[in-house]
DNA sequence: TGATAAACGAGACGGTACGTCGTGTCTTTGT
DNA sequence: ACAAAGACACGACGTACCGTCTCGTTTATCA
């Protein structure tokens, strides 16, 4: 637990170069790559010591891990605070796809792509760093899909015995394997049916009274999501 | 995928010199993880110049590929040929299920986990080679899935208006969500639920003449796995 | 005398070649400096393959040292054979002026400056090739001086006990050690002076019947030069 | 001389490091030859990184002829302060000679021959290096002689209108030439000889008063020298 | 309010690996 | 069998960063 060197004291700790190095850091990561970037290359575009990254922070990946939390804090004060919950219609299948194709949008996003894939990467190899991405940025995510699973439950739109920390995998990690691997197309067509497969199923249904649409765009009796 | 610049003439190629890289290469990332294996690490290791690598190969991520390749033809070869389809038995569940257990004890050999891992994380960063590393690997691995499911579409079992090729995303994605950002443990039971869950979806299902069974662990009706 | 390998036959040898290779080496060696120049580049630009140059030469010099024999031996041919004697009009301070005179111009001459300064750097520092290349470009030369010294000693013009070997190091050594090391200029003027210095020495003459003149060009009558 | 690229920061600069270089390379080119001395080599022997060489010097006949400086400078210092005179007991004749023969003595000297060898040579294909050879080393001792001349002027022994910086050619050149390229033997005999003809010169004196011994070994009639 | 202790910028240092170039050997393929 | 071609093991090149280590120079509490 305690100090593993000189403990330096984070009370004296300078503001300033803590964000000039946050800010450099994802700009060199957006600029030229995660490999290219360099401790070096951080401190001399911070205008700062190398020590004084050495300093505070284990790694590369760790300053850019941080770098990333601090982006994503700044996006939620800006939108006026984190989304604590996904949108809850009472039509599950709606605000799944909605969300999805919003994660779809960002997924496209330059500014956000580089870091969160060097990040990635970098946690593929690195299990602690890994454990750590998770934690503070994917899990905290996924519990949402959570959180409206249970509602979904609680509304009879999904089965009580299903466990939704496994159910919301169902649609959210193919997306993520086709964007981390590379190993398909990244489309609002694809993530619509990726819900409509997880929630009814690959197997034909028995004919029932109300039977629920399939593909893409709805059937015509469906209301229109906002 | 040879000529960087001015074309080594492959037919002088020296076969004992590209098999002691393949070894030296896997052996290494092995030993001491990828970012610790050196072009150096690896020529020496092999005993053979550093040049020998650098005329046939374009950067560390491509000899690893290559390894990576030619260790799973080997083993193909070892193995009597390799599969060229998923086990069909008519129970298109237990085959799933059966296959990702499978899947399973592989993500868990140490052997194949370091080089795998590696390669991942550099497809991440490295579109390129990302793509390269699932059209040789990973695809043709999923395009059994794909005819699996076709065959399971053939006999009913699986609607015939569901593209294949995103259904198996389903049950394979999690897992390789899992396996890749540690995002959950990875046990035979996770991967039945998956199938479950893929097979029979989220949504209650109207009560029927057959009922299907749903959960993980069978209900009490249910005669014991194998 | 005895072979050191495989002994290759002289007899095939390819005159093309060789003649190529001399070529290559004096171009190179002009166009790019002496340390550039390597015996790839030379094999490449002579159209040769590596191992046609090691089978028939032991070193760069050693290329370089024949290909500078050549060249020597070629002008000769070219200029109605070589000169086998110094001028001798029964005056030697005016011969050995005129010589030294044409030398300091062929030192000045650019095609004839970077080989030459390579081989004669290659030799300070290469015992063996030094003496070969005094053996055979330098000492030939000065056999001409030591001649002229004989036949002055014979009319009585130098001193029968001077050791003409050793004489003619005294105008010719001066000039040869501003060449090889830049301790000063090189001009007519600064030769004649040495020629001067050399023959008449440094101390004060007694008063004698026929007065010897002693500097540079004039005697007592002559008007100042300017 | 210092700055190459951005300035390294002199006042920082490590004492130890650049005493370690010295020793090395010096030690280096004695043991193995200046051709074989690599930068590599000097850094691994004197405990210090690559990069700390290329900071300082710009060729390793740079970092050579630095040590050669520093170790002159150290042995003047040891030898009680460096030698700001040759001698000067009245009689010119012997006092170059008492010189020269020292010089042999210091040219036949292994721990001094190595690096001289490789700094000469050098010089003569560089000619910025052996400008810069020669202003350190060369032109400083070849001082000594001009002044020493001067004074044989002011004595009458040597006539005044002999260019000193000229005259000293005639003595210390030839053994310099012979010493570089190999082309005679290096005696006190030679060197007495080369005084001797230069200062007397090749053509007969006329009778006079008091007439002066010419060669090596002097006349029968003449009384023995010191 | 001035002393003092830290964090800081700067960057030299001992290292490791990079990717390139040249060496001298060896092998393959025409002549 | 010599020659052209060029792959090979080797080793040095000069560069880029690594992580550590001084150096003064701010900065910012405490005496």
């Amino acid at each position: 637990m305690a100090a593993n060197q000189s403990a330096p004291d984070a009370t004296r700790r300078s503001e300033r170069s803590r964000r000039a190095i946050y800010d450099a850091a994802l700009a060199l990561v957006a600029e030229v790559g995660y490999p290219k970037t360099t401790i070096e290359g951080i401190a001399s575009r911070a205008g700062v010591g190398k020590q004084t990254i050495y300093r505070w922070w284990a790694s590369k990946a760790d300053v850019l891990l941080e770098a990333f939390l601090d982006m994503a804090e700044q996006a939620a004060h800006a939108a006026g605070h984190v989304p604590h919950a996904l949108p809850d219609t009472g039509d599950l299948a709606a605000d799944l796809k909605y969300v999805l194709r919003a994660t779809v949008d960002e997924l496209r996003d330059p500014a956000f792509e580089a870091p969160s894939r060097a990040l990635a990467a970098e946690g593929v190899v690195d299990e602690e760093l890994g454990r750590r991405f998770v934690a503070s940025l994917l899990e905290p995510q996924l519990q949402l899909y959570v959180d409206r699973l249970r509602s979904a439950q609680d509304t009879g739109e999904v089965r009580p015995d299903v466990d939704p920390r496994i159910a919301l995998e169902l649609f959210v990690s193919p997306l993520a394997q086709r964007w981390l691997q590379y190993t398909g197309p990244i489309t609002y067509d694809y993530t619509d049916t990726l819900v409509d497969y997880a929630l009814y199923g690959l197997t034909p249904r028995p004919p029932s009274p109300t039977p629920t649409p399939t593909p893409t765009d709805a059937g015509p009796a469906s209301p229109a999501r906002p």
